[in-house]
DNA sequence: TATGAATGAGACTTCATTCAT
DNA sequence: AATGAATGAAGTCTCATTCAT
């Protein structure tokens, strides 16, 4: 049984706790917005599951625009950041390389709710589009040069074929963030389940044997 | 007794052939929900765009979620059949099949407003379930059982590799699906454009080559 | 008893009057704004008032603000330049038609709700700056310019002593627009009832004596 | 235990002397209530304006009508009463007393806040009754007495004719209010500037010849 | 005393839906 | 069949008020 889990149960109206509301708004609403999209999205039930009150939202955010953006500014991006930097720091062939940036990419977002980022600005990019557009340019972006430069290193180092880094830097991501929008959206209406560990899996093999020059037996 | 008013001379340009009132307004909710979203989308605007009255909209559709549904059972799923046929008849090696099917799908449906499709049903999934149950049983897993059949020949055939061809079709539509989801959200964004006929050519060659036994050069 | 007024009285709920709704709600809004103020009124109450439901008042007003624009423009401006139209078309001695000149005003606005404006734009006036600047330009100034112009017109003919004629307009109108607002404040509150007709005419009397030149006996 | 804790040295420079937040609280709110009327009149605002937190107000005031109350009683009615006072200790001609009772009110009230007072009672009258008749009883009509006195006075005297006396009052203080009135609405937006002072001369000069029995030359 | 985070009723506004014409 | 004025439930947002600190 967990440890006073059951005295601290009744929380009191007027409780407050500072510096963590904002955190906790922006994860509810996270959460919402993927699940449901911006606007079926109720600024109630946001409230509700963040465990505030409607009024407290506009204590810390303008309104609800400026909560979707915070989403992004709060949440994504400081993952996106430090997986980006993870990935910067990897060594190796570039073999290895491009297998574990899509690994590690899904192991630290794969089962957390910011793999419903993709997903949700998908689906309101254009009633959003300077957030489309910030979205593109530094997380998209940042992201599909990462990917390129590895694979330009291949080709560089003569285990990759020469060909357009960017587009089969397109290519690699495809079946990566799909797998997120999927997972967020039609994965839990689909009778046919499928364990992405091993579609990313294959994913990688075929795309790598794909590119090389050797033979990879 | 004003003049020439009994004739009904003054035939108005715009007047309408009646049988395609249905087809206007669900073509005008299409563009609407792809662009913006099922709720982001006003009935204002779809009647405005089908050149109807708001209170048109109603004699045709009870109310705006029975639009939705006819917009993917009426407009989508059709398309998505034709699509289907066509990709059954095709003929040849397995790996001739796999790149005719890629293309042939996004040069019938990508330039087509049909492609915005999968973008909004992965919006708006889990706030319509039982449709997106119909579309991923009626679109999705049909067109998944196509492309896994063509990859079972190749393996049967000796051309691919054995593995799991439920996931090989996946890995292998995963950048197409995604080439039209993207296309209908943040490509617009996007500086680095691109040629989705290259990018999907690019794709297509990594995965037969990826995926075949034989050394192709 | 009234004739017909038992059958009509349930009134349809779908009933359209078309062309007059917005006069009506244009009326119901001027009487709130004046015993209220324009914050205190509440939208809901003018639909009650006007007979309408809250959201037909967006069919016809953007928002509460233009319809405390439509109320000035629709209302006030109309019926102040036909009072404007009738003062101008007085003929006779200054004197005469300075007393003229009050009485028609008084007689025209003072019993209906128009009286009220001065009251609501003296309250508004610095919460709608552009209104307020329009109100002082289109009415207060063009009356002013009017009375001025009787004045000058009386020391001119000799009737009336040189002196700032723009001050004494402001002089003669001050107790007749101080009598419209009072009517609508704060009167209802006083004990000391008074008779507008009489006070005007003391105002009048005095207000001539002291500016003519000869004895009036 | 910290050091120095217990002699509170460390006072800080904007510590207030307890006893005037009320007042503080009460002048912040007269000024916004002026400017922009009761309802349209933000707490939040009167709060920082006294350089009080919004919490702080309640200490002293029940609500933000209670707020409004305090205006009135303990700043308004203080300040007239004491011009009552001024204004009753004068002597002299009715025709001097006439004069300095007008221009000693101006000058006493006219370029302070407290002008502000009619703007806002005629506004609000009809929103808080209670209000608007203690306002009418405890200042107007008294002001309205002493004013009738002086003429009823005068009249005695011989110096001015017979009239009512107390209309004559209400002709005498009109312009005098009204001038308040529009010093604190629609002033800032009329492009035609004058000079109070010079104004109210032209209005008393012109009202007393117009009351006088003899001539004034 | 004093604070200011938190509340929630209630305001303005939107928009899917209805129905007399 | 078609219209579009009208509706009112429901959403976003505001702000007077409360109370733990």
């Amino acid at each position: 049984m967990p440890i006073s889990r059951q005295t601290g149960a009744k929380r009191r109206r007027w409780e407050r706790r500072k510096a963590s509301r904002p955190e906790e708004i922006v994860a509810a609403a996270l959460e919402l917005f993927v699940e449901r999209g911006f606007s079926a999205t109720r600024l109630d039930e946001v409230a509700r599951r963040a465990g505030v009150s409607k009024g407290t939202l506009y204590l810390y955010f303008e309104n609800k625009e400026a909560l979707f953006r915070a989403v992004l500014l709060n949440v994504a991006l400081p993952i996106l950041e430090q997986a980006e930097q993870r990935v910067a720091d990897h060594e190796g062939s570039a073999r290895e390389l491009v297998q574990r940036l899509v690994l590690d990419w899904w192991g630290m977002i794969g089962e957390t709710r910011i793999s419903g980022i993709p997903k949700l600005m998908v689906a309101e990019a254009s009633n959003f589009p300077e957030l489309a557009r910030f979205f593109v340019d530094n997380v998209v972006r940042r992201a599909r040069r990462i990917f390129t430069r590895v694979i330009e290193r291949g080709i560089a180092a003569g285990e990759f074929r020469p060909c357009n880094a960017r587009y089969a830097a397109r290519v690699l991501m495809a079946p990566m963030v799909f797998a997120a929008i999927w997972q967020h959206s039609l994965s839990p209406f689909d009778a046919d389940t499928y364990d992405v560990g091993d579609y990313l899996d294959l994913h990688l093999d075929v795309f790598v044997r794909g590119l090389s020059v050797a033979r990879l037996d």
